[in-house]
DNA sequence: AAGTGGTCTAGACCACTAC
DNA sequence: TAGTGGTCTAGACCACTTA
């Protein structure tokens, strides 16, 4: 396969080569790719050297295999890893699926801080909007969610109000935005004036603020959000530790 | 290596004779383990079966390799993996190690709650103490941290102070008990008395709380301990979702 | 130089899925 | 039955560490 990548190693070659075809939508979301044998032959390694280079994909939750039937980019689907992303459960540990309803939509211009998370010009062009988050029929979370209008060009307040299954598989299926992992800072903050309308609670009220990068492949940001979570009932489940990468 | 264990494929099994090896301290903390060849012979398998066995167990942070050197049973050092357990920075990301001092340390019977953290038997004697945090000089968390007596037979408030380096390497050290992993839930809570003291806050000053068990080898609970943070400078650094396993 | 883990190969055989 | 991924083998060669 030539050098096209760096990586010292050929199963990282090989990786980079996987994520560069899905980067670049040879691959997309939820489809097959070929098999091992016609990708060990078409990156000239042996299946070995294939299968590592699959093995970290699939770690890293890039890549789905199927025995009998092949290996597939993943998708989001709301019924499979939504716990991933959505990490706040009942204090009883109970976890239930969120009803989400969009409460504002706007364009807008990117602040300072918004930029530089994205990885954006500050003033480039974004998209802004705020959905409520019920759990067992009350509002528990607000979720702040900015994305650069260059990567989701065209969005509009219907196409999201519209969308059939998760934020995620939306940002998928609508713009091939894949997003594969997040960074997540918690603190605790006060109800503003809307947020405790909203989650019907007396202003000022201490929430829990989340702050979220979510990426892309390469580590790309496509997407940020601050959150606030009422946890008189709820809670946010943190990170397990083990299988877990040292900061 | 006969059929000591379950689990279906050699490699799994190899992997919980391995892990088996390890809870009985035939392997201990830091030690190196036998090489892979002789590995492979002891448990009847290939060189890349054994390896596959050693490369699940690396991932989950259990082993270390060094090239060149060996296999190790991975130790908790304070510079090496101590920021998986410690995820408190500051909010422009400064990371810093925190200066811990001991401030009480009692031996009691663990409450239904705590008993059912630990996996012990209500009214099971425990030793409780209360570890104070400071990050740049002043103090940022309070830990409440429950361990029950049956696995720390004669800890001491003594040697809990005197010990040389992080709390889960006295935990390996000592009792030879190997924290591989943690669950962690957070919520907001407000300062008690004890906690505005100490932390220098007003009385129901809202903070964050962790709540955290920690595991060793098998999922078995070692500790519980209930964190209160001071977020005014600080955050918590939630998981960062690729490679991470759905809930 | 000897011993270790790191990478890579070129297969074999099994389990699962679809037709 | 054919094609897929899942497991396993028995090596080879390389890079690194210690002596």
């Amino acid at each position: 396969m030539g050098k096209p990548t760096i990586g010292g190693t050929r199963y990282k070659e090989v990786k980079n080569a996987m994520l560069a075809a899905l980067s670049t939508q040879e691959w997309k979301g939820g489809e097959v790719i070929p098999s091992e044998k016609r990708l060990a032959e078409r990156f000239g390694v042996s299946i070995g050297t294939l299968r590592k280079a699959i093995d970290e994909l699939v770690a890293e939750n890039i890549l789905v295999r199927h025995q009998g039937l092949g290996t597939f980019v993943a998708q989001h689907q709301r019924d499979r890893h939504f716990f991933r992303f959505f990490r706040v459960v009942r204090q009883d540990g109970d976890k239930t699926y969120p009803t989400v309803s969009l409460v504002s939509f706007k364009k807008g211009k990117a602040t300072r801080e918004i930029a530089a998370m994205l990885g954006i010009e500050p003033n480039a062009r974004i998209f802004m909007f705020v959905n409520r988050l019920a759990l067992h029929g009350a509002t528990v979370m607000i979720d702040n969610i900015a994305v650069p209008e260059a990567r989701f060009p065209g969005l509009t307040e219907a196409a999201l109000r519209e969308r059939p299954s998760t934020l995620y598989n939306f940002y998928q299926d609508a713009f091939h935005i894949n997003v594969v992992g997040t960074e997540e800072r918690l603190r605790v903050a006060v109800a503003s004036e809307v947020e405790s309308d909203l989650l019907d609670v007396p202003r000022n009220t201490p929430l829990l603020e989340i702050r979220r990068v979510a990426y892309s492949y390469h580590q790309m940001p496509v997407e940020v959000r601050i959150s606030h979570v009422n946890t008189a009932h709820y809670e946010y489940v943190g990170p397990s530790a083990s299988h877990e990468e040292p900061l």
